[in-house]
RNA sequence: GGGGAAGUAACUCAGUUGGUAGAGUGGGGAUCUUAUAAAUAUCUGGUCGGUGGUUCGAGUCCAUCCUUCCCUACCA
């Protein structure tokens, strides 16, 4: 191949969809990971997302880091497996379903029938994958779509239920009550999203009552907001660390809160003790109403660190019924639940029978006034969850549910936990972390239809047991079951039933399914069917070196993934974790389909590439910022990276194609190539090991800036810029061979580099430079450090700050870059450094000679100020003494001696201090009536005197780029060979006469002619009207 | 209410161990071009959320308050 291919003029939508089928094609994943075979894994896991819904620009984040990732690892050479998975079961799904089937409850349900309800659910769930599917592959998400693991299949179960079977049999599964929100009229719990929907300001009426204590006639005072909740109380929690009052107030005695106490009983009381909130523990009081019998010893005084002294009287009424600290305080004291209401949300007992429990509140206010037992009531607004769909209040209900006693090991989580990378650190030390360290035990069950069934059969006699394996199933099973036709979910389970080994009778299956999150967490073993299958070289599978999920997975997978692997292996699941936050629009808000404020991610791709999404992604903030979404931004970024790398490509094509070159076909050694040459590669080979560092914690943003940083400013804007001429020459001088080699070379390697981030385009180049399949089966570019050379680059970067000082003063005078000008100075002390870089800055600048000034003070004025943080540390409190010290020094001549390393001896604060160079910063300013400019001590002097023969010289460059511009207007080739004809007065001609071999040079001229036409196209040279026309040559 | 993050130019963001605030975008007027619907330099623009403290010196460390966002929660 002799000819790189021009980059396509296609939509990026249908060159980037090209490029895909070329991957699926030439199955370059699958490629990518054979020809990685015995290298050391790297193993990654995929999170599962729900297929319920479509894939938002969320998705597209996330996905965007998994797959910058996956592939950046993959090109440094570790084999990088990536099985996509689905998260198929679950109540969102339910509610999709329902919804679609308009069925509003449970009852309507379990009319419609399970099976059939559940089969929906399935096909629901399949209707969302082919979006995603669709979406992963658009985006250049490279994962194995066709070998997913899928939450809803046997195996995938099968292993859930091992795992199920192993915490069932160390005991680590009971049955308790979970307090849900609930709503009585729909009949079903809600989920807490649900719940955070339906906020509403109500009015209650709040009471403080009076518990009458055991032993004496004394009285707890206790507020509450929910009066209906009073014939379920069986404790009162007060916190052990307060102190409590023992007062007596109208011949009555009450306990209260010292801190509450005045709020509660106003100012006229007498103190008779003062209590500790621990020593009340186990005081015993009378049942406020005997409508309930308790079955197990109720009716005194707990403690809980929850109770605070804000509100009511620092005495909480405690109904395990009806409320979570309530019920954890139950499960510590072992005290009985008393729920006198049914599913309907009504009394089934007390005088109250039939009422709905909100509406009987005020009888029952009005009850404890009859019975002498209410203190005061009041009225108070607050906050009150309400179900979204029919707008019923919901109830806080105690619903049997089973449970994983997660703080059992709690311990282990937090240590395993700490073992984990986590990327930003403080989500793991700190969000997760407290968040471990409060874990309470994980409610397992769910009482709906479509997700794993709960593996737990109870008999009639009480005995218990788990099932962990179709097999175990099939044997214990009274019917006859089928090993090959088995279906694992509601209803067909809810049919086996299996014997009781301890009385003999028939076992039913608890009709629970299990929360999805277990699903998920279980996907280290479930993805591979573990232990079933894939247990010999299941440890090359454990742990994952890393996985990436949105910050929202904190209690979600991360989570259950710790739990169970802690659990099942003793270990944590994962080593690395980076964290995505969220995006938000562009002013900071959240994006909801309400606010209508919502990107479509395939209207981006279509319209500006998946690859400049992705970048865009990547570059505007950190992964665990979170990122303003805005489309200037990303327009930014498509033309400031991506049309400048197609430029440099489609500028070294041009050329090198025009000259049918091949830069592989010769080689310079680094060496022998010229100064800029080795600048750039320095620079390119240091942007290397940049990234090679911030890519090591994780840090894509800042790896991606500094790559766009260098193809824009060091590679387009100063490389390419400064070698233009280097392409044109006719002769193919070493000069030329090495601008052809050291751009190919960092064509190849960019094209490289950028692949992990933007997938598409540096395939597009990499294959148009090289006869390689993919740029996703090379290796990653590491840095050559011999080629780094840091002075260089400081030189360099000394040239173009002088270069744009230069330009700067220029400016002052209005002296524009064409006009070439004498002389230029500069600061003698760069002399030895910059020496023969001068050409440079003479062509840059367009003068004819760079001069080092050596005496300065002839421009200058010198100004000196402390080293603050040399002078700071030595002198301490003295530097600001010496500041105003160095003031009133002759700075011209101090600055002299101390450059010449002389030591000055200064007098401060009556203290003689030697001074040296170090503990002072000079800075100069320039003397009246030179044109330059100063920049950090840089400076440029311009000498602005324009001699005839530079005058003449400016007119032809004048006249030159008006042709050249002439030209392109007139479209003709690069290589065109040309005809000027002019007119204009004796000034212009006697400067082209001058010049006339120089312009016929630059613009491919064979003849200039001197004409008389009033046709020709005007043009102003400096001031002198000038006409011109261009013809082709025949 | 609890936990977490953030607040720097009109906008988006840098700012390493404390050393005297920086880039891009936007806006203004210029320049340059045989790669660029481009580029180059330049001008414009800041009580580093507020207040205290530590220090010779604080965007950076400490305290406290304010604002925004996220997670979580009917704490009676």
């Amino acid at each position: 191949m002799s000819n790189f291919k021009p980059l396509t003029d296609l939509s990026v939508a249908k060159k980037e969809s090209e490029i895909a089928d070329y991957w699926d094609d030439n199955e370059i994943l699958a490629k990518s990971i054979a020809i990685r075979d015995g290298k050391t894994p790297f193993v990654f896991y995929e999170g599962p997302p729900t297929a319920n819904g479509k894939p938002g620009i969320h998705h597209v984040i996330a996905r965007t880091l998994k797959d910058s990732v996956c592939r950046y690892k993959t090109m440094q050479g570790y084999q990088v497996k990536r099985k996509a998975g689905w998260d198929t079961h679950g109540l969102p799904v339910e509610i999709e379903v329902e919804k679609q089937l308009k069925l509003s409850n449970k009852q309507d349900i379990e009319a419609y029938g399970i099976t059939e309800f559940n089969q929906k659910c399935r096909e629901s769930v399949f209707s969302y994958e082919q979006q995603w599917r669709e979406m992963t592959k658009r985006m250049g998400y490279s994962i194995d779509l066709d070998h997913p693991y899928v939450t809803l299949d046997n195996d995938y179960i099968e292993s859930v239920w091992w795992i199920l079977d192993q915490f069932f049999k160390q005991g680590l599964i009971y049955e308790g009550h979970k307090i849900l929100p609930y709503c009585s009229r729909c009949g079903t719990g809600l989920a807490s999203h649900e719940v955070a929907q339906g906020y509403k300001v109500i009015k209650s009426n709040t009471v403080v009552v009076k518990f009458k204590r055991k032993d004496a006639e004394e009285y707890f005072l206790v507020w509450t907001t929910t009066p209906w909740t009073l014939p379920s109380n069986v404790a009162l929690t007060v916190n052990p660390q307060e102190v409590y009052l023992k007062v007596r107030q109208n011949e009555e005695i009450y306990y209260v809160s010292k801190t509450l106490s005045h709020k509660v009983l106003g100012e006229e009381f007498e103190v008779l003790e003062e209590i500790k909130g621990k020593d009340l523990e186990y005081v015993e009081y009378e049942q406020l109403m005997s409508f309930v019998k308790a079955d197990k010893k109720a009716f005194f005084v707990t403690v809980g660190d929850y109770v605070t002294t804000e509100d009511g009287t620092g005495i909480v009424h405690t109904a395990p019924a009806f409320g979570e600290d309530d019920y954890n305080t139950g499960r510590r004291y072992n005290l009985p639940v008393l729920q006198p209401v049914d599913e309907t949300g009504k009394f089934v007992t007390t005088p109250w029978q039939g009422s709905f429990v909100m509406d009987a509140d005020l009888d029952i206010i009005k009850w404890l006034h009859g019975e002498g037992k209410l203190f005061k009531k009041e009225k108070m607004e607050h906050n009150y969850p309400h179900c979204w769909r029919c707008q019923t209040p919901l109830l806080y209900y105690a619903k049997p549910s089973w449970y994983i006693e997660v703080t059992k090991f709690k311990d282990k989580l937090v240590e395993n936990n700490n073992r984990v990378e986590w990327y930003p650190d403080y989500v793991g030390e700190k969000r997760f972390g407290n968040w471990l360290e409060n874990a309470n035990d994980w409610a397992l069950s769910r009482s709906r239809y479509w997700g794993t069934p709960l593996n737990i059969w109870r008999c009639g006699c009480g005995h218990t047991t788990s099932i962990g394996s179709r097999k175990e199933l099939i044997e214990n099973a009274v019917e006859t079951l089928d090993q090959t036709t088995i279906e694992l979910h509601r209803p067909f389970v809810d049919d086996i039933h299996i014997k009781c080994t301890k009385c003999g009778a028939t076992m039913t299956r608890v009709k629970d399914v299990i929360d999805c999150w277990f699903d998920s967490g279980s996907m280290p073993f479930a993805q591979h069917h573990y232990p079933f299958e894939n247990s010999e070289n299941f440890d090359q599978l454990f742990p994952a070196d890393f996985i990436c999920e949105g910050i929202d997975q904190t209690r979600g997978w991360f989570y259950s993934l710790l739990v169970i692997s802690t659990f099942v292996k003793g270990v944590a699941p994962y080593k690395r974790v980076l964290v995505n936050d969220l995006i938000l629009d562009k002013d900071g808000h959240k994006m909801s389909k309400s606010k209508g404020n919502t990107v479509n991610p395939f209207e981006l791709f279509d319209q500006y590439g998946a690859d400049a999404l992705r970048w865009y992604l990547l570059y505007v903030s950190p992964a665990w910022t979170p990122t303003k979404f805005d489309i200037e931004g990303l327009k930014e970024v498509q033309s400031k990276f991506f049309s400048t790398m197609r430029n440099v490509y489609a500028f070294f094509s041009l050329y090198a194609n025009t000259d049918k070159l091949d830069p592989r076909t010769f080689f310079i050694n680094y060496q022998d190539r010229p100064e800029l040459d080795q600048w750039v590669l320095s620079k390119y080979n240091s942007l290397l090991k940049d990234v090679e560092m911030d890519l090591s914690v994780f840090d894509l943003t800042k790896a991606v800036r500094k790559i766009q940083e260098f193809v824009n400013e060091d590679l387009s804007n100063w490389y390419i810029r400064r070698s233009r001429r280097r392409f044109w020459g006719t002769e193919l001088t070493d000069d030329k061979k090495a601008v052809y080699n050291t751009t190919y070379e960092i064509l190849v390697g960019l094209a490289k580099l950028v692949a992990p981030f933007a997938p598409y385009i540096s395939e597009e180049l990499y294959r148009s430079l090289t006869d390689e399949l993919s740029v996703h089966l090379a290796d990653y570019p590491v840095a050559n450090t011999q080629l780094i050379d840091s002075e260089l680059e400081t030189r360099m970067d000394l040239v173009r700050n002088l270069v744009g000082l230069g330009r700067a003063a220029r400016e002052q005078v209005r002296i524009k870059v064409r006009q070439p000008v004498q002389q230029i100075l500069i600061d003698g002390k760069y002399e030895q450094l910059i020496d023969y870089m001068l050409p440079l800055i003479q062509e840059e600048l367009n003068v004819k000679a760079v001069v080092f000034a050596k005496d300065l003070s002839q421009y200058m004025n010198f100004s000196l100020k402390p080293n603050f943080k040399v002078a700071g540390s030595i002198f301490g409190p003295k530097v600001k003494s010496l500041g105003k010290a160095l003031a009133t020094l002759d700075a011209a001549s101090v600055v002299l001696r101390l450059e010449a390393g002389e030591t000055i001896a200064l007098e401060v604060e009556g203290e003689l201090l030697d001074l040296v160079k170090d503990y002072v910063i000079t800075t100069i300013v320039a003397k009246e009536g030179f044109t330059m400019t100063v920049e950090d001590n840089l400076f440029v002097i311009l000498d602005t005197t324009l001699t005839k023969e530079l005058i003449d010289e400016g007119y032809a460059r004048e006249y030159i780029s008006k042709v050249q511009q002439m030209r392109k207007t007139n479209d003709y080739e690069m290589m065109d060979r040309i005809k000027i004809y002019f007119d204009g007065d004796e000034e212009i001609a006697q400067a082209v006469k001058l010049y006339e071999d120089y312009i016929k040079k630059e613009t491919l001229a064979d003849d200039i002619e001197r004409i008389n036409d009033a046709s020709l196209e005007k043009q102003n040279l400096n001031g002198h009207e000038t006409g011109l026309k261009l013809e082709k040559s025949s």
